[in-house]
RNA sequence: CGCGGGGUAGAGCAGUCGGUAGCUCGUCGGGCUCAUAACCCGGAGGUCGCAGGUUCGAGUCCUGCCCCCGCUACCA
């Protein structure tokens, strides 16, 4: 069943070039890929590994438009962050390009004109809001305005926060453009669409009956859009910044972000190899590989093999798609516009010498099956009581008691005993199910695998007790002392994909160049007398003022964040109503009542129904309170209602009036109480 | 009732065919000590999200519900 391959491409998900990586990219794509592709290479494989940055889309106009500077800018500068980030946490791509490159902007613009040519593509005329200002066209998202159900005057286009209710920018009342401030106007735009039904036979086929073995997430997914029946999708934006549509009558139109950065892992690679290309990407003995975040498996397990598929000439598909969930940060989402983020450039920065930290922790703790939280205590954890006390000890241990009584010469292996075979033995035990685990995209369980090796050798080593038998027996010692070096040879080997540095240190102690994967769990990896070098320690304890200081780092965003966030409301207070005569507030009976009883409207998240005695009678009110108050914590409370509006049932429930709330622009509501208790019925005026 | 993934010890995870709920870290007590305190022995810690059902027996199968994340701005 299994196929063989001559080669393997990998790619990972083009970072989008409008802010630094962070490490929930690290976890959740560039460090698996590059453990993946690190193993490969040991093994000796052929692998090209092929990633660069995003850089069209409106995002980053956006962005420039705000810092007042060209898109351009925008993408030359965090291209550059993010290419030093991932060459000094070790991800060395074979070629990190970018979208924004001339070949790439060749060979976007060919793909498409191909498909163009030969009629894959369908165009269809629609209306979309315009932004006369900005001259630009708006997506939904960037048209704000009052949202017509619950009256939210920061409702997107698309959808209500407030209510969670979903929109379309027609229902906005006042719609503004996020932009300008302007009004939207309509405006007939005509785009190119790739009909992805046409595929949908051929996508089952491929995907749900020849890849069952992908991940649960990636597969769920993949078949809930099919069976969901797929959708033309639009390929082309009106937008000044991207690939400019290769076709007659197209000015102002670009390539959608999505159909031109996947292009760019192919762009990439003609780069790195002009005439070598095709060999990677049209041979069906090359291995495909799509390391990206669980956000992106649509894109990948359907919008790009459907192109591959209309364009036809050869080129393969991926053999798999292994998605990662998210990752979270001290409990929170992380996020690049609030800032709650452990930036990639910055941890090399605050932790030289320690990039191997970070890519063993979050491969740790890698959110391979569901979102994982990074906390710096977990991180100072790891460091501490698993890369220094059980990696790094292991190793001190045998380096330092051979230079004690070897002189650093790897000491001869008498005869075995059964202990000395038996703790051997586990290494190729250990070998299988590592290769297994990594073939199969399961680095965490890979990782645990080798560090088996090292918990097996301090077992090994506290069992035997050279240091005492080094007053007696000296070759017995030296045997033992043996096995122990062959084990840190072994770890130097099947730590490098995940530790590479850590491993280049271990390697010099030990005094080699290169171990090749093949010598994992052989039987002599040290020949006797072999000169080891140094004794260093490996991994450094980090101390709490460190993680302390990363806590604070985090705690100041958080505070600055919240601030800002209450500055921003404080001065949007909604501008004064039009004038109204006393006669039009003479018709609205506002009253005091006190709540009788209180429970939550069943099957809704904001409705309560109140029971409250108005002084006039007893009657229900239903309000739309229940995010704030609580029903226990409304009971006996004295409130103000309207209380002549005219009855309305809600939810099958008749609700006489309204209860009165200072509403504050952040969203959050407050009844409007007397400051003391006063009879009920009193009129309000 | 939109769809997909997830919910198992303080944290992170495993749990196949339904058969005594496990692993790593942390934690508590003891032993040992070459080493940045590893290793050994022992302990505490779980209503397996909630409720119901099938069954001799349910973490596992069925039904309903709740919560988190994604699909849906930024974004892996």
């Amino acid at each position: 069943m299994e196929k063989k391959f001559k080669r393997t491409l990998v790619t990972c998900a083009l970072p989008y070039a409008n802010g630094p990586v962070h490490i929930g990219h690290l976890a959740g794509v560039y460090v698996p890929a590059d453990i993946y592709v690190r193993y490969l290479r040991l093994r000796g494989e052929d692998v090209l590994y092929v990633c660069g940055s995003d850089e069209h889309g409106v995002p980053i106009t956006i962005k420039a438009r705000q810092q007042g500077c060209s898109p351009q800018d925008i993408v030359d500068k965090y291209h550059k962050i993010i290419a030093d980030s991932f060459k000094a946490l070790g991800i060395n791509f074979d070629i990190y390009g970018r979208t924004s490159s001339k070949i790439h902007e060749k060979n976007a613009s060919e793909f498409f004109r191909k498909l163009y040519d030969e009629g894959k593509f369908v165009t269809q005329e629609s209306e979309q809001y315009y932004d006369p200002e900005a001259k630009t066209f708006l997506a939904d998202r960037y048209i704000v305005g009052t949202c017509p159900k619950c009256g939210n005057e920061n409702a997107y286009g698309d959808q209500c926060e407030k209510c969670g209710s979903t929109l379309s920018p027609e229902e906005l009342i006042n719609p503004h453009s996020k932009l300008s401030g302007a009004e939207p106007i309509k405006k007939k735009t005509t785009h190119w669409y790739l009909p992805l039904q046409d595929y949908e036979p051929w996508l089952r086929e491929w995907i749900l009956e020849g890849h069952k073995e992908w991940r649960s997430n990636v597969y769920g997914q993949v078949k809930s859009w099919l069976d969901g029946g797929l959708q033309p999708r639009a390929v082309t934006r009106d937008l000044d910044w991207g690939v400019p549509v290769p076709v007659e009558g197209a000015e102002g139109k670009v390539l959608y972000v999505w159909f031109d950065a996947p292009i760019g892992y192919i762009s990439n690679t003609m780069e790195l190899l002009p005439n070598d290309w095709e060999k990677w990407w049209k041979s069906p003995d090359t291995k495909l590989v799509h390391f990206i975040g669980k956000d992106n498996i649509v894109f990948h397990c359907i919008v790009f093999p459907s192109m591959l598929k209309a364009y036809g000439d050869g080129y393969i598909l991926p053999e798999n798609v292994p998605a990662n969930e998210f990752l979270n940060l001290e409990g929170d989402k992380i996020s690049t516009s609030r800032g709650w983020a452990v930036w990639a450039h910055e941890y090399v920065q605050d932790f030289p010498g320690k990039e191997d930290v970070l890519r063993y922790v979050l491969t740790a703790n890698a959110p391979e099956t569901k979102d994982n939280d990074f906390s710096w205590k977990e991180f100072q954890t790891r460091n501490n009581s698993e890369l220094v006390a059980i990696f790094g000890n292991f190793v001190n241990r045998a380096v330092v008691l051979t230079h004690k009584y070897f002189e650093g010469r790897v000491p001869a292996a008498g005869e075995l005993t059964d202990v000395d075979r038996e703790t051997l033995a586990e290494i190729p035990a250990l070998r299988e199910s590592l290769e297994k685990n990594i073939e199969n995209y399961r680095f965490r369980e890979a990782l645990k695998d080798a560090m088996q090796i090292a918990r097996v050798g301090n077992k090994y080593i506290s069992d035997s007790e050279p240091w005492k038998l080094a007053k007696t027996d000296l070759a017995r010692t030296g045997t033992i002392l043996n096995v122990c070096l062959q084990l840190c040879a072994d770890l130097a080997i099947a730590f490098e994909p995940f530790t590479p540095f850590a491993c280049e240190r271990l390697r010099k102690m030990l005094n080699v160049d290169k171990l090749d994967w093949t010598l994992l769990g052989a039987e002599s990896i040290l020949a006797e007398g072999h000169q080891l070098g140094e004794a260093e320690l490996l991994f450094a304890k980090i101390e709490d003022d460190v993680i302390q200081k990363q806590l604070d780092r985090l705690a100041a965003i958080r505070a600055e964040k919240e601030a800002e966030a209450k500055a921003e409301l404080a001065k949007q207070v909604t501008p004064q109503k039009e004038e109204c005569t006393f006669e039009d507030f003479e018709k609205m009976d506002i009253r005091t009542a006190t709540v009788l009883e209180a429970e939550r409207v069943p099957r809704t998240d904001k409705l309560l129904k109140l029971t409250i005695d108005t002084g006039i009678d007893r009657r229900v009110i239903v309000s739309g309170i229940a995010e704030y108050y609580s029903p226990e914590a409304m009971v006996g409370k004295q409130i103000c209602i309207l209380a002549n509006l005219q009855p309305r049932v809600i939810r099958g429930i008749e609700s006489k009036g309204m209860i009165l709330m200072a509403k504050q622009n952040d969203g959050t509501m407050r009844f409007i109480t007397p400051q003391e208790v006063v009879c009920n019925g009193a009129q309000v005026g």
